[in-house]
RNA sequence: GGGCCGAUAGUCUAGUCGGUUAGGAUACCGCCUCGACACGGCGGUGAUCGAGAGUUCGAAUCUCUCUCGGCCCA
């Protein structure tokens, strides 16, 4: 019989038609049942070219637990969205234009943010459909839609009315570059070149120098104490005693606190407000009187003395200037410090107290460690990075942030008596632009109002999402069968922000936990292990890699190369490497379509003994997926299919399936078993390799997708794995005693079967061709 | 300074309820068309399992200490 199959490799372009049929036929549509497996698919934000390839990857896998669990008989919603809100288009957008966004007009700025992001946006969705995924795409989300920002804002005027929100004066980060305070989560500390500066304290009753070594002497204004390590001898006997302040002259206390490290400088430090996180907990905890030295705009205040209205740089020149003609300066080091600046615009961050919007959170850390430890998380290792976070949350959520391209924060201030007006949940507010929906305040009478000119932490929004997918306040009979969703599939790096909050919100929102399973996944890094980024020059770009190779490929190599939760390596060559696989089935395939396909047949002993090895992979392979691993399934696939089945029992059984000296029974008994392995293997990579497991199963085995399919059950069968090492040993040292003797491998040769392998003789005396 | 994770051939990785000739992939070398496949077949080189100490008849696997790397938090 001819091949079904003619082709010689599996054709990558393929693909695109595969696409098309599943798009054609509405395979993977929703329609929501009295129980759904809801995936809060992490939104991707469009930051720029290329999409980086770890999250590629990243989605490659998410999109296996959609068909995993599809497999499973679940009733699969995947959505599909993508973040648009936040800082980094702002930056993208300032510097694409050369424009400043407080000097741009506020409307036109944010259309310039969204064109730019409808560019970058579109090669995304283009990425994430060829990748396979089965995705609501005909439904996909932006997170600054109308419907989301209305969504958002409803969350907060809900949270608003039930007193979970407060304004409050607090040291805050600030970044005045950006004009924004942003929370701490936000904060990534770089070592920066600064330098640690000696001063000579005076100690006031013994007329003896203390020397302080600080990298901030223009914060001396605002020093209010000195602290030294409790168990530092040298300072044992100036405990409690008064310090004069160089340049400004005020007195201050010399106290104990273990946060003084002995090594760092002189082993004394002051303690200022605000210099770093360190200061912000000691004046909480002393109780100090706070001194705002530094403004909001970025500029020292008049208690700053002759320092007045210079930045912090220019401040700290002129002090050290100042210290040295005075003679007051011990020594200057060139040291390098960790210096706290924003994680996204990478400007160094100022704490400075203003007035903000805070969401509650403190009180509710005890809550959040309950529903955090009854999430399941995979792997579990990572349920660590939420507790340590938890533990680690010293003050309530800052919400409110100075920038533009954010879902506004819906408030309107009285002209007059300054009273706050919130609006009615359920319409999209834009204070800056809309007027008051009130016509008089409701306090004192006045008809004119200020509206709030602040926008949203971008995390309110994101935070969000399993409540936006389930339409939330829209669709009350969606929401009850789609909330809480089933798993929340996201990358490590962001439990402490991403996951947290969305906890954290939704708990407030609707007194339940968001989903009941968290899969964590690690981060792609270069071939060298490094952190892949494009101002290193070391980011792989996903979309030319997935054109030559194909989707598959691509997917099975994230598959058999990302064990679950750990960091992995990103090699353009190991990802080109993987498609000898996809080429071993389909030639394996191709192989196999020569002969008709029987739904039964009378197994013989080395029928059975290869059936009982493919039992022994269904085991393996479920095991992986029930834990959404795709790594023991590919692996395990590849490992059997390639060293097992193609290299061992189908040569074996090539003479019988050809039917030469075998009766037709021996005959059909092969073939029906290799047919029943062939598509029992289709089954177990369709979640990992849908296009050719796709294609293959419809050219030989069905009219209908293998993506309709349930995933293969274990049968029970006698275990006769204990043949395998025997075989192999067998068949590889015929192979040897033919090389040894030049042989062509169908000559003839003179080895006997050992008398255990008596059951798979004729086949083997056939395959090897053995004359006696 | 604290936490989490990692360290197995050139590279990636399995094995970690103690006893295996330490498995596979990739790369490299040699040989070979055998009616699926040269994106192939067969064979081979290549690992003192990060270092040291301990427990044990026996350790990649358990304990301790250390070193290096990654990430996170202070």
């Amino acid at each position: 019989m001819e091949p079904k199959i003619q082709e010689k490799a599996w054709n990558p372009q393929l693909e695109l038609q595969i696409l098309n049929q599943w798009e054609q036929s509405h395979l993977y549509d929703f329609k929501p049942q009295e129980k759904n497996f809801v995936i809060d698919t992490p939104p991707p934000y469009p930051s720029g070219r290329p999409w980086h390839i770890g999250a590629a990857a990243h989605y490659a896998q998410i999109d296996m637990i959609a068909r995993t669990a599809r497999m499973a008989g679940k009733n699969v919603y995947f959505p599909i969205g993508i973040d648009r809100n936040g800082l980094p288009v702002e930056l993208y957008t300032e510097k694409k234009h050369g424009i400043r966004m407080r000097e741009t007009q506020r409307a036109e700025f944010l259309n310039l943010c969204k064109d730019a992001l409808d560019d970058l946006e579109a090669e995304m969705i283009q990425i994430a459909k060829s990748l396979g995924l089965s995705a609501d795409f005909a439904n996909y989300y932006r997170t600054d839609s109308e419907d989301y920002r209305t969504l958002t804002q409803a969350t907060f005027i809900d949270l608003w009315n039930k007193g979970m929100i407060y304004k409050a004066n607090r040291p805050n980060n600030y970044d005045w570059v950006s004009g924004t305070t942003i929370a701490d989560a936000e904060i990534i500390y770089l070592d920066l070149p600064t330098k640690l500066v000696y001063m000579k304290f005076v100690v006031k009753d013994l007329k003896k120098n203390i020397i302080i070594a600080s990298t901030r002497p223009e914060l001396l204004c605002s020093c209010k104490t000195i602290i030294v390590n409790p168990e530092d001898e040298r300072y044992a006997d100036l405990i409690g005693k008064k310090v004069i302040v160089p340049i400004t002259n005020q007195e201050v206390e010399i106290k104990v606190h273990h946060s003084a490290q002995k090594e760092f400088g002189s082993g004394a430090l002051m303690v200022c407000s605000y210099g770093d996180q360190n200061d912000v907990a000691l004046f909480r905890e002393l109780k100090l009187e706070e001194v705002v030295a530094i403004g909001l705009d970025g500029k020292m205040t008049k208690v700053a003395g002759n320092l007045e209205g210079l930045k912090p740089k220019q401040a700290r020149t002129k002090i050290i200037e100042e210290l040295e003609n005075n003679e007051l300066v011990e020594k200057i080091e060139d040291v390098s410090h960790r210096t706290p600046v924003s994680e996204r615009s990478k400007n160094p961050i100022e704490i400075i107290p203003m007035e903000e919007f805070y969401l509650k959170q403190i009180d509710s850390i005890e809550k959040m460690k309950t529903l955090g430890s009854q999430i399941k998380f995979y792997p579990d290792m990572h349920k660590q990075i939420l507790m340590n976070w938890l533990d680690s949350i010293s003050i309530d959520w800052p919400i409110s942030r100075r920038r533009y391209y954010g879902t506004e924060i819906p408030i309107w201030y009285c002209k007059k008596c300054s009273e706050p007006f919130v609006p009615e949940p359920g319409k999209y507010y834009r204070p800056w632009k809309d007027d008051c929906p009130i016509e008089k305040c409701t306090k004192c009478g006045s008809s004119e109002f200020v509206g709030e000119e602040r926008t949203f932490d971008t995390w309110m929004d994101s935070s969000i999402s399993p409540l936006f997918v389930s339409k939330y306040k829209k669709d009350e009979s969606f929401f009850k069968k789609t909330y809480p969703a089933t798993i929340r599939p996201q990358a490590k790096d962001i439990v402490r922000t991403w996951l947290y909050y969305t906890l954290l919100r939704c708990e407030q929102l609707t007194g339940q936990k968001p989903w009941s399973e968290a899969w964590i996944m690690g981060y792609g890094l270069d071939e060298k292990g490094l952190k892949m980024s494009k101002s290193k020059g070391n980011a792989l770009d996903p979309l030319p890699i997935i054109q030559k190779s194909g989707a598959d490929t691509f997917r099975f190599w994230s598959a058999s190369e990302i064990n679950h939760g750990y960091d992995f390596r990103c090699s353009e060559q190991k990802i080109e490497a993987t498609k000898k696989f996809l080429s071993k089935l389909w030639n394996v395939a191709r192989f196999l379509s020569s002969f008709p396909v029987l739904e039964n047949g009378n197994p013989t002993e080395t029928d059975k003994w290869v059936l009982s090895e493919l039992e022994k992979l269904v085991v393996e392979c479920k095991k992986g997926y029930d834990e959404y691993n795709f790594f023991i399934p590919a692996v395990a696939i590849r490992e059997f299919t390639w060293n097992l089945f193609a290299a061992h029992y189908i040569e074996m059984v090539k003479a019988r399936a050809y039917g030469i000296d075998f009766s037709d029974e021996e005959k059909n008994g092969a073939i029906y078993t290799l047919h029943k392995i062939l598509s029992t293997i289709l089954k177990l990579l369709a979640p990992i390799t849908p296009f050719i497991s796709d294609y293959l199963w419809m050219t030989l085995y069905s009219k209908d997708s293998i993506h309709k399919e349930s995933q293969v059950e274990q049968e029970v069968v006698e275990d006769r794995t204990k043949f395998t090492k025997e075989i192999i040993e067998f068949n590889s040292m015929v192979w040897n005693e033919k090389k040894k003797k030049e042989l062509s491998l169908k000559d003839s040769i003179s080895i006997s079967v050992p008398t255990s392998l008596e059951s798979f003789k004729k086949d083997l005396k056939a395959m090897h061709n053995l004359s006696n």
